[in-house]
RNA sequence: GCCGGUGUGAUGGAAUUGGUAGACGUGACGGACUCAAAAUCCGUUGGGCUAAUCCCCCGUGUGGGUUCGAGUCCCACCACCGGCACCA
């Protein structure tokens, strides 16, 4: 009989779907084990093989952990508000809802024809009023608790897609998404207190299992500096604090420099004699995109202007300084004012041998600070021109200088991060909407939360607008409310959330995606959380990743989830690549769809070649030969069924090798390399066709690699009797026994070096002792050759291994 | 510039973490089966030297080092990839 996958596949995709083989119950005496993989975006393109990676690698676990008898929630879900859908819905005048539906539909079609073992009665869509209610509930629980705010500020405005973007979604000033250059707009904006958790979000990272480099790119992201808030009195009066992260070079402050933004510049406009070419440059500044910002920091070339009229006095040693402002001083990060020690600072000395700045020595020990910063800041510099702080090095000066500033009350430690608050409002239609009433009496009030859902009107234009409002703004009936405190007339919030609300406690929705009176109920969120596993891309660790770190800490902060952190161990997979070695893209037409793979050779051998493709960690380049060679093995498994020995035991000559690929392939499933896993199970094939292969053989077999290829294991396991004889399909079975005493043959081959090269290998009996194995290398001739006349000086004997016989010519 | 990672046959990639480098797959070559091809099965396949699948020598980006022994550890360098970047 042939290996028809296309009759195979659909059979058992049936059967698992009728016989709910995959559902889980909250709540069981097994251990529970939750794996999460990233649900998708339901694009219109469909499934790429970029998803089918992570999914194949979290349904090997998953159904690797129901054979070691975990109670497993395997959940999958719709990330479904977005752009993509809303653009799509404008061209082709369909709703978004309807085509957000059918991209759906689709999805989960492609996703059962690849056989996962997902609870399909726990999906969740994002865009469901059932669960965005949830989603705002949530909103109004950071706003009672004053994490949510709204502000005008200056935002990152995305030309393109004609809405604020997030810091995090600006990469290179550029949009993320859409490659439009973003300008920078003064916009009123709702804004999420990440900064509150900055602390605990580096901090708890260090309970996590979370591979190397997710956390520190979460760390960098926040960045996290330690050092000094010092106060300068202007020549006005005023206060100028400014950061920095060496107070000790404190007298070596000959200048400061203020950002073009800072309230002082328009706050003095009286006094200074040169207000107009001020003017000009803060207008330049202003009119810089992010883009052109960070072409131009990539240069270095500084720019500034004096503010004449008014000085600044180092209060170390009541020196008058001039004040400059310059864009290299960036108002949204310390106080946006700093001293600047050109001595000592790289982009303080260029500033400073620009503008022709006084540059004095405040720590010695490196180069002529005329021509070159010395920045070191351990123990190599010492303090000098620095009265009380001379002699001390820079680690000793910089507490010294401390306490000083905390004594004089001019100034204390302060820590700084580089994370900023979290811009929530987009001006777009396809999102959830903000639950919040604008009354001219109250102010800002939220929506009482037996109100929500605040569902989404239906409009007839989702046209962004031009003005930066968002499409729901013309939705007179809907805008005009009531104010929910004084019953006067009010007006709604028009702005609705970034597609990362959804998708900061999803996985939360899938302990208990049907409860209507809470999140989830308080014994589904004990019992399951936190997540065990969760698999996804690196692209989300400093959006996704750290989004949804900060909404679950708020959420444990205020009694609602029971952990901390809402995943314990997170990983991360490779992209997939085009045939070659290039990024899969439409334009280039390297595309590779899983439709056609699986048409051709079926899902199993799709999983088994994308398991196979390489270090799961790494990229893959797609290789169409490569997955023949997986075919060809799915073939050969098939094919061996027919020539079995008729016996239920291990045979002989295959027992050993059985019980090392049992742990072999347990282990490397734990570990992520599912590729050696393969390899294992492809070397174990060989050698049953070399050996010939018994029926107790050929069930071990089925059974490891039914998490790979799990249609045909079933069905083979069906065929061949071993499903009614054991009880139940082969992903109910127990993951085969591993016996360690079974894996030890009576002999073993060992290395035979001599001087530390490889001259022989010999067979031995197990744990032969030094002088059996000496004996038995000085009988291979090879070996005699290489000793012969030599005096032997050390035998190095690594048991079961490696012998090496140290020699040394005779004298 | 800073942080992280990678570099192994023709090729995708293995290597129990310091112990026989190249598992497994692809490709190539040879054989069996076939009228033939495909499929399948069985061999061979790092380089040099060679009549030889005898020997011997070389070989994991480059140059040093530690060690009985290094793809693996240390130092310096080169190349590529990813992240961050005027963050005081």
């Amino acid at each position: 009989m042939k290996y028809d996958f296309a009759s195979i596949e659909p059979k058992w995709q049936a059967k698992w779907q009728q016989e709910k083989t995959f559902a889980t119950e909250t709540g069981s005496g097994k251990p529970k084990f939750y794996g999460l993989v990233e649900f998708p975006y339901p694009s219109g393109q469909g499934l790429h093989v970029g998803h089918a990676r992570p999914y194949t690698a979290m349904d090997v676990v998953a159904r690797k952990k129901r054979m070691d008898g975990y109670n497993v929630l395997f959940p999958m879900g719709y990330d479904a508000f977005g752009l993509p859908t809303e653009n799509y819905a404008i061209k082709n005048h369909i709703h978004p809802a309807k085509v957000t539906h059918d991209n759906i539909e689709n999805f989960t079609k492609q996703l059962k024809m690849l056989g996962y073992s997902f609870d399909w009665d726990r999906v969740v869509n994002t865009t469901d009023p059932e669960y965005y209610k949830w989603t705002q509930w949530i909103f109004l629980q950071l706003y009672k608790k004053g994490l949510a705010y709204k502000t005008t500020m200056p935002v990152n405005w995305c030309t393109s897609c004609k809405c604020v973007l997030a810091n995090e979604e600006v990469v290179d000033g550029v949009c993320e998404r859409c490659g439009a250059p973003v300008v920078r707009r003064e916009k009123s904006q709702w804004m999420l207190k990440i900064t509150e958790y900055a602390q605990r979000l580096i901090d708890d990272l260090d309970e996590l299992d979370f591979i190397e480099r997710v956390k520190t790119q979460q760390k960098n992201w926040i960045g996290r500096s330690t050092g000094a808030e010092v106060t300068f009195k202007a020549t006005t009066g005023d206060d100028i604090v400014v950061f920095t992260t060496r107070p000790d070079t404190l007298f070596g402050a000959t200048y400061m420099v203020i950002s073009p933004e800072h309230r002082y510049v328009k706050q003095w406009a009286d006094k200074l004699e040169n207000l107009s070419t001020v003017e000009e440059y803060v207008a330049a500044a202003a009119r810089k995109s992010d883009f052109e910002r960070t072409e131009l920091a990539a240069d270095k070339e500084k720019t500034g202007v004096e503010l004449r009229g008014v000085r600044a006095v180092n209060p170390v040693n009541g020196r008058e300084i001039p004040i400059f402002i310059s864009d290299y001083v960036l108002s949204s990060y310390g106080t946006g004012a700093i001293m600047a020690v050109p001595a000592h600072d790289t982009r303080d000395w260029a500033f400073a041998k620009k503008f022709g700045c006084e540059i004095i020595e405040v720590v010695a020990g490196g180069e002529d600070v005329q021509k070159q910063a010395f920045t070191a800041k351990d123990d190599t510099g010492v303090l000098v021109n620095s009265e009380f702080l001379n002699g001390l090095t820079v680690k000793q000066a910089i507490p010294a200088i401390t306490k000083w500033l905390e004594e004089k009350g001019i100034g204390h430690e302060q820590v700084n991060y580089k994370l900023r608050d979290w811009v929530f409002s987009r001006q777009r239609y396809w999102g959830e909407p903000i639950p919040m009433v604008w009354c001219d009496k109250c102010g800002w009030v939220p929506l009482p939360e037996e109100q929500l859902p605040l569902l989404l009107p239906e409009v007839d234009s989702y046209e962004p607008t031009d003005t930066g409002e968002s499409p729901l703004s013309k939705m007179a009936d809907w805008v005009n409310t009531t104010c929910p405190h004084c019953g006067a007339p009010a007006r709604r919030e028009t702005d609705t959330m970034p597609q990362w609300a959804g998708s900061s406690w999803y996985f939360l929705r899938y302990m208990d995606p049907h409860n209507k009176q809470a999140l989830a109920s308080r014994q589904a969120l004990d019992y399951w959380s936190p997540v065990d596993w969760y698999n996804g891309g690196m692209e989300h660790t400093t959006l996704h990743l750290l989004y949804s770190r900060f909404w679950h800490k708020f959420l444990y902060d205020i009694g609602v989830v029971p952990t901390k952190e809402p995943y314990h161990k997170r990983t991360s997979h490779g992209m997939i690549l085009g045939e070659g070695g290039e990024k899969m893209s439409k334009s280039r037409g390297n595309v590779v769809n899983p439709n056609d793979v699986v048409a051709e050779f079926g899902a199993d051998t799709m999983r088994l070649y994308i398991m196979f493709i390489g270090d799961f960690e790494k990229a893959a380049a797609w290789s169409a030969k490569a997955v023949k060679g997986c075919k060809r093995f799915l073939d050969r498994v098939w094919n061996l069924s027919e020539q079995l020995a008729d016996s239920g035991a291990y045979s002989a000559a295959n027992e050993s090798a059985i019980h090392k690929t049992i742990k072999k392939v347990a282990d490397d499933i734990e570990a992520m390399k599912f590729n050696t896993a393969i390899a294992a199970l492809m070397a174990l094939v060989n050698d049953f066709y070399a050996n010939g292969c018994s029926r107790g053989d050929y069930a071990a077999v089925l059974l490891m690699l039914s998490p790979f290829a799990p249609h045909m294991a079933e069905e083979l396991w069906e065929s061949l009797g071993f499903a009614a004889q054991r009880g139940g399909q082969a992903c109910q079975q127990a993951w085969p026994a591993y016996d360690a005493s079974k894996t030890v043959a009576a002999e073993v081959n060992m290395a035979v070096q001599v001087g530390g090269k490889l001259r022989a290998t010999i067979t031995v009996p197990l744990d032969s002792e030094q002088d059996a194995v000496v004996a038995e290398a000085m009988k291979d001739p090879k070996v005699r050759k290489f000793t012969e006349g030599m005096e032997t000086v050390k035998v190095i004997l690594v048991k079961n291994k490696l012998v090496n016989l140290i020699v040394r010519s005779k004298k």
